[in-house]
RNA sequence: GCGGACGUGGUGAAACCGGUAGACACACAGGACUUAAAAUCCUGAGGGGGCAACCCCGUGCGGGUUCAAGUCCCGCCGUCCGCACCA
């Protein structure tokens, strides 16, 4: 039962959250996320050691008993509803829905291939700079995968970004520069300097700068370009060089920082607008075959690339870009390129333009022509699914000689994982198995094979929120659940779906419309976002390099002697860094024998409590103290309200002295605030303030005062139902110690009353010159000219002023008083 | 390199529209209770000066706007995050 205390912390929001909106008369379906069975991050390992079913028996009672002694709400038939295999079943009824409509597809593309794993590299799996990984090298094939066309909504996921007014900035911005829009041209060069086919005799190229075409001085193709390989074919040397680019080139940052290297093929590009310009075509290693058309022009000029490249082989710089206050006699690119505004310069007839004017100039003049093309391109590719893994959705198609791909009859859907696959060799165990893809087309009956790719497990995750509106029904979606629960009001989750979860779920919440499974207007999933932090803890690594869990560690002193020591051994141990929980690291707290010892509510209070929800919270053995023993105090002070003897029948008093006025306002004005910082998701903010009513209330204890009894009794009833939500199982206790026999989680949210909001008498502040010195207790309906002149008449005041003239006086009413002098 | 966020006591942090900076908590110190410890309760505290009333300084650094700036503007410094040859 060891899990992360840092997982369940969006949780415990969304719980608190769920139960204070539950309190003020919502409906409130509060779902938590596919990764509440933790499970599809972890398959790697598990799909070799577990059996085929993803949801155990025993694997949801785990998760269950644990989630539960957290004392989260959940709703477990919905939440076991997505853990049945007819969930794959709609799954499987979408993707042949998208496969209709186009939204899915296959196709041929080149990927990282580990032989030794006898599988495909996922983007994010790291590979050496020489292009090995784990001991073997990986190879590059071409193969026929599966893919969502995401790009087909590229714009409307970009500008409906704007819509999205809930969510953080920084995931907006993440997602706008994901997509990374740009609008451009591609242009026709004709070669010249050796025969080439047909197809290859133009060489087209994709830029945003077409203005600067006059500063072209070369041409650059990527090393896959099929040009580049065409030429390859005939000369070892550039072969030589393309395979040391490929090698280099699978790494990311390796290739951020490699030289710019480029192979002159020997042949010649025309300039469009100047025939009598011929530029040498490279092959560069800087060209990325995936995005554009994997060709340029280099303007040297006004782009870095393209100037380093010039200056390591010689190549022409022609500024043709002025900036503003430069002189077109002597402006010349030193080491920098110039990237700014300006006017066209050495461009013939663009020259005095300005380089959006030049930009439209060209683009009309080449569309003319028929050799230049207007066109928006995106950074997003296409959602590769494919998966040559035991571990996922089936993809529910037949391949048949005759009949070409053919989708699985709805009649025999799901399609099911075979139960006895075995996963002692590395491959994909379905394609492996026996006798699993062998089957009769549906359409013709013929010998067939079944697709063996699985998906990927960010579909599951992209469209379950939808099925939680209606787990049980027939479709994969009930449009009348749909439509009354859709979008989720408050999305949470951690900053690590920033991009790829929050972008495939609304995609599919798009596609989804596209074959009718949602409304078409529906477009966003998510109404509000909101990105946690994480609780995070030191790490401990032993003498060997071992990690260590912190209840094997000691520590001792403070500060920069602190030391630590293993407690078996004795041996010095290594203090890491403040890392997010996680089990390689060790740096983990075992829950179950946290909450033996501690209890769930100590669990929530202490996440609630101390750091803002969207920062990281530091786990401390000293922090979890602090949230015991309030917990422990709050049982002792209701016990105290309460031991008077005054029922919950008691009357209201017609009056109320000083003590028990005061007491009732704080408790009303708490309410109020407490309140309002849950509904901000201010958890720290309302923590505080109970804290702080709870020391009032302490202190009202051993008073005594008119209607104080009754005062009191109420203070304690609020502050029990303002807690209820953090802290559950208190609540429910200290609610039948006030009494009652009813659940304290089925009681509406108290209303403040409003006449207790506000004083008759506050307290402002008084400034000389804008320096604090002093305050003034007066009524709240004091008129400027009274703050005024009894503020003038403030002994601190006159003393500051020191026999100056009063020159101005700023009253800003209930807040503060500045007397200038 | 590009883009973004942030910077407040010993610590986690509050401070809503510019209006009493440091709420609340942790840690710390002193005291009460106790044979003792734990637990609990009370008191103290940003820094400096003063017996005290009180005064000066103070939200990374330097400027600016304003009666008034942690908050707004400009320029630095630092930390963190995202993207990274995207033509």
């Amino acid at each position: 039962g060891r899990i992360h205390v840092g997982h369940s912390r969006n949780y415990t929001i969304g719980d608190v959250l769920a139960r204070y909106k539950r309190a003020k008369g919502f409906n409130v379906l509060h779902p938590m996320g596919w990764d509440a069975f933790g499970l599809p991050a972890e398959n790697a390992a598990m799909e070799r050691k577990t059996h085929p079913a993803k949801w155990t028996a025993e694997n949801i009672a785990i998760m269950k008993r644990q989630l539960q002694s957290m004392g989260l709400s959940i709703d477990w038939s919905r939440e076991l509803a997505t853990c049945d295999p007819s969930y794959y079943k709609h799954q499987q009824k979408l993707f042949l829905d998208f496969l209709k409509k186009g939204l899915a597809y296959r196709k041929s593309s080149k990927v990282n291939w580990d032989p030794a794993e006898h599988t495909v590299l996922a983007n994010e799996q790291v590979i050496d700079g020489r292009g090995w990984r784990s001991g073997a090298l990986v190879e590059q094939r071409e193969l026929t995968q599966w893919f969502f066309k995401i790009t087909k909504y590229g714009d409307d996921l970009l500008d409906s970004i704007a819509t999205l007014e809930k969510w953080p900035e920084r995931v907006r911005l993440m997602q706008a520069n994901w997509i990374g829009r740009s609008e451009g041209l591609t242009m026709k060069f004709a070669l010249q300097g050796a025969k080439l086919p047909r197809k290859l005799s133009t060489l087209e190229i994709f830029t945003t700068r077409h203005d600067t075409i006059f500063g072209a001085s070369f041409m650059a193709i990527s090393p896959e370009h099929p040009l580049a390989q065409h030429v390859a074919r005939g000369n070892k040397e550039l072969q030589a060089f393309i395979e040391e680019c490929r090698r280099i080139g699978t790494s990311e940052e390796a290739l951020a920082r490699a030289e710019k290297l480029g192979f002159d093929t020997g042949l010649k590009a025309v300039h469009p607008f100047k025939p009598e310009v011929k530029l040498p075509v490279y092959v560069a290693n800087f060209i990325l075959m995936g995005y554009g058309t994997g060709a340029i022009f280099g303007c040297p000029g006004h782009d870095q690339r393209d100037l380093d490249f010039a200056r390591k082989y010689g190549l022409e710089v022609v500024p043709v870009v002025l900036p503003p206050d430069a002189d077109a006699g002597t402006f010349a690119i030193g080491k920098e390129p110039y990237l700014g505004d300006g006017t066209m310069i050495n461009s013939a007839f663009l020259d005095g333009l300005t380089i959006d004017a030049a930009k439209a100039k060209i683009a009309e003049l080449m569309e003319e022509k028929g050799t230049g093309k207007r066109k928006v391109n995106y950074r997003l590719r296409d959602w590769g699914i494919s998966r040559q893994r035991y571990w996922g959705c089936p993809i529910p198609v037949i391949h048949c000689e005759s009949c070409g791909v053919v989708a699985v009859p709805d009649a025999d859907l799901p399609v099911t994982l075979p139960e006895d696959a075995t996963f002692d060799v590395p491959g994909n165990p379905l394609d492996r198995h026996p006798t699993w893809k062998h089957v009769a087309c549906p359409t013709c009956g013929k010998e067939a094979r079944r697709e063996t790719d699985t998906m990927d497990t960010f579909v599951d995750s992209s469209w379950y929120f939808v099925r939680y509106t209606a787990p049980h029904a027939e479709t994969p979606v009930e449009q009348k659940a749909a439509n009354y629960w859709m979008p989720v009001d408050q999305y949470i989750g951690g900053i690590e779906h920033a991009i790829l979860h929050l972008l495939y779920s609304r995609f599919f919440t798009r596609a989804m419309g596209a074959t009718g499974h949602l409304k078409r207007n529906l477009k966003e999933p998510f109404a509000a976002l909101f990105t946690q932090g994480m609780v995070v803890h030191e790490t401990y690594r032993g003498r060997n390099g071992q990690w260590l869990l912190p209840s094997e560690v000691r520590v001792e002193g403070e500060g920069a002697a602190r030391k630590a020591f293993d407690i078996a051994t004795g041996a010095p141990v290594e203090i890491g860094g403040i890392e997010k929980m996680s089990k390689s690291r060790k740096n983990t707290v075992d829950l179950d024998e946290f909450i033996d010892q501690f209890g769930a509510d100590t669990a929530r209070w202490f996440v609630l409590s101390d750091s803002p929800p969207d920062r990281d919270v530091i786990y401390t053995d000293v922090g979890v103290q602090g949230a015991r023993r309030f917990v422990q105090r709050i049982w002792r002070l209701i016990e105290d309200c309460t031991g008077d003897g005054l029922g919950r029948d008691a009357p209201k008093p017609a009056r109320f002295g000083p003590e028990a006025e005061a007491l009732r306002r704080a408790a009303h004005k708490t309410l109020n605030s407490v309140s309002q910082n849950i509904e901000g998701l201010r958890f720290n903010v309302a923590v505080a303030q109970i804290y702080e009513f709870t020391n009032t209330l302490q202190t009202a204890v051993s008073q005594t005062g008119e209607g104080l009894d009754w005062a009191r009794r109420e203070a304690a009833e609020l502050l029990v139902q303002m807690m209820g939500p953090m802290l559950p199982h208190l609540g429910e206790d200290c609610w039948a110690r006030l009494g009652y026999n009813t659940l304290l989680a089925d009681q509406p949210w108290p209303h403040p009353e409003a006449a207790l909001l506000v004083d008759d008498r506050i307290t402002i502040a008084v400034q000389v010159n804008g320096k604090r010195r002093d305050e003034l207790s007066i009524a709240r309906t004091a008129t400027r000219d009274e703050i005024e002149a009894a503020a003038l008449g403030l002994e601190s005041v006159v003393r500051a002023l020191a026999g100056r003239p009063v020159k101005k006086v700023i009253v800003v009413p209930q807040r503060i008083v500045n007397v200038v002098g």
